[in-house]
DNA sequence: ATATTGGTGTGATATTTATCACATTTTTTT
DNA sequence: AAAAAAATGTGATAAATATCACACCAATAT
């Protein structure tokens, strides 16, 4: 049997989850399913953005370069959308994004997609809701970029990709040093300082990438900031 | 003749204007208008989310605070909905909204304008644009906020307000040097300092919160970031 | 009209963070 | 396995920004 038909598959959003068999296998034949290996490009800033990217499983950042510095938008965890507000504003990527591990993306016809939203009511209303809570984590981000330190930043980090993404107090970094400078917004040395500091506090413990999350509690308090 | 009907209105949004009459007078029967002066609160932070907040005239900022500290997170225009994040994700207003000049607000029974969403594609499609579009401008304010230095921020404000707001090279600034640093994520001492560095160096004139843009040019360098 | 309050500008200083430099370790290539 | 390249940790220093302090001005209340 080839579970490759998006009517039959087990890593629909929610949006899909309203769609009629029939909508889902027009979706089917417009699908490409690409895998992509850690580091990766799967979209590229600038380019048209003709299709929905819809990432099944793994994760990915969202970038953007002004030529000169590159800026870690946000990391984005399977299942989503990864550019939906750049695929109904102006239809070109304002992001790149790069899979940080083995990622299975599909990419969905821009025209057929939009269709469902004229003609399937319940799937337009699930997209607005996806468009809504995807908003407001972005604001979030950025009231964690601007109102705390480094090392709260660097904290919230560490526990988001603790809770959020791997749900365990042990994980491996997806992620270089300089990266994840890039991500809380500072450089290479400052992290790398940063989860030194932490190390000696006994607050996480550290081998190479991977991270331990030694005290929970201490380290929110770090993430709220002071 | 009542110009205070929806289907009258010529501030109607670009969603509006899919509506079909019978619609806008369905929206009109659940809209109430009230007035804002500047400072006062049109949206509570944590308030339920019960009702669709469109801004027909006028100017407020967008903040949020943690208990100590207060964030602007952004200046929004007339005409602009304000809160739909909110109403289609966790019914909870995320930020508050203050009015920063004389503004006036339609108040839209929220049950009424979902029923839109599923009945009316081209109204769908039309949101759907609006919170894109919202989305990446948001993206460019977290942009502004990590990758450039203070200087850069207050320059880019500046530059906002001149030129998105008050189509002008001379305004009055709508807040004073406190506020001013909360959008530009500094404080009021270092904003104060700022402006007082550009006109120093000729690039702006200052009378209190009247602001003349003398070299254009330059303040738009600083904004890219130097 | 005077007193009170809130807003502003600016110096002095402290704190935070970036930058530079380089030794060390880890990974990749040949 | 050896050599080369990339990534990392950390000290020393510089730069940017926040904090504190206070004088001054403007608006508002008494």
């Amino acid at each position: 049997m080839d579970t490759n038909l998006c009517h039959l598959c087990e890593y629909k959003c929610d949006a899909a989850t309203r769609l009629t068999v029939e909508e889902l296998d027009m979706l089917n034949s417009s699908c490409a399913r690409v895998n992509f290996k850690p580091g990766e490009i799967v979209v590229k800033q600038n380019a048209l953005s003709t299709n929905v990217v819809y990432i099944k499983t793994g994760l990915v950042k969202m970038h953007v370069t002004d030529g000169t510095k590159e800026k870690v938008m946000k990391i984005v965890k399977a299942p989503s959308y990864l550019c939906l507000p750049s695929n109904f504003s102006d239809r070109v990527n304002n992001f790149s994004a790069t899979a940080l591990e083995e990622t299975s993306v599909c990419f969905f016809d821009l025209t057929v997609f939009r269709n469902f939203i004229y003609t399937n009511g319940d799937f337009a209303y699930q997209i607005i809701t996806d468009l809504s809570t995807s908003e407001l984590k972005n604001s979030h981000v950025l009231n964690n970029n601007t109102q705390k330190n480094t090392m709260g930043r660097i904290a919230t980090l560490l526990l988001y990709f603790s809770k959020e993404v791997y749900s365990n107090s042990t994980f491996v970094l997806p992620v270089r040093r300089q990266e994840l400078g890039e991500i809380a917004g500072t450089t290479r040395e400052s992290a790398s300082r940063i989860l030194s500091e932490l190390h000696n506090e006994k607050i996480i413990d550290i081998d190479g990438k991977k991270i331990i999350i030694l005290n929970d509690k201490l380290l929110e308090q770090i993430s709220l900031n002071g």
